[in-house]
DNA sequence: AGGGCATATGCCTTGACAGGAATATGCCTG
DNA sequence: CAGGCATATTCCTGTCAAGGCATATGCCCT
C-alpha cells in the first residue's frame, strides 16, 4: 500500500468499480461493460487500485478474475474511527437508554 | 456539499487539519503554526472544507475559529458501510448470536 | 480615521492524473 | 504455429489542483 488509499478512493470511476466488485467478482470486460467506460481506463484503474491493496485478481485462462480485498478499507475505517463519536453521540444515548430498558 | 468528500480527503495536509481541529477548535494561524504551512495554504484548504461542510467556522474579534462538522464523514462511513461486513465477519456472527440470545 | 494584526483572495507556475487511440503481451483454440 | 480474444501498457494531450508570493479584506485599538 505505497499510496494514499484516500487519493485511490477520490476517484469516481474507482469508487464505481469496487462498489461493483463489492456484489460479485468479475473480469475487465465485465466492469467496463457494466460501468460503460473503455478497456483501458478500466484496466488502468484495476493498476492502481491493485497497487493500493484494493482488489487482487486471479488468471482464468484469458480473463482476469479481480475481487474486494478488505485491508485498506479497514485503514480508512482506522482514520474515520476517532471521528465517529462526533455523529455517534446521540446514538450513544439511545444505546444507554435501550440497555436500560433491558433491564 | 457540491464537492465530492473523498476528493476532499485525498489532500494530507486538509487530513492534518482535520485531525488538528478534532483535538481542539484552533484558529487559522495555530493550524498554520502547528502544521508548519503557510497561512495562505491553510485558509484555502479550509475554504475547500468549509464547503464540503467538514468545517465550520465562528469570528472572534480579527480570528476565525474552526471546528468539525459531522456530516460529511456520516457520508464517507455510509458509503464505508456495506464494504464493512468483509472484515468483519466474525462480529456480525457475534452479533447474529447476541440478536437470538435477546428473544 | 489610521495603523496593525488575522485572514482571505488572486495570479501564476508546476506537477499529477485521467482518458483516448494505438499497440504490446499473454493465453487459448483450431 | 497462426489467429483471435482479453487484458495491459505506452504515448499524448487537456484539465485541474496545490503552493508561493503579493495583495485585498475585515476587524480591532488608540
Amino acid at each position: 500500500m505505497t499510496v494514499d488509499a484516500f487519493a485511490v478512493l477520490a476517484e469516481p470511476t474507482r469508487r464505481a468499480i469496487l462498489d461493483q466488485l463489492r456484489r460479485a467478482e468479475s473480469s475487465v470486460g465485465q466492469l467496463a461493460g457494466t460501468l460503460g467506460v473503455s478497456q483501458p481506463t478500466v484496466s488502468k484503474h484495476l493498476r492502481v487500485l491493485r497497487e493500493a491493496g484494493f482488489v487482487a485478481c486471479r488468471t482464468s485462462a484469458q480473463h482476469r478474475i479481480y475481487r474486494i480485498d478488505a485491508r485498506p478499507f479497514q485503514a480508512v475505517d482506522g482514520w474515520l474511527a476517532p471521528y465517529r463519536h462526533l455523529w455517534t453521540t446521540h446514538l450513544d444515548a439511545l444505546e444507554r437508554h435501550l440497555d436500560s430498558q433491558e433491564q
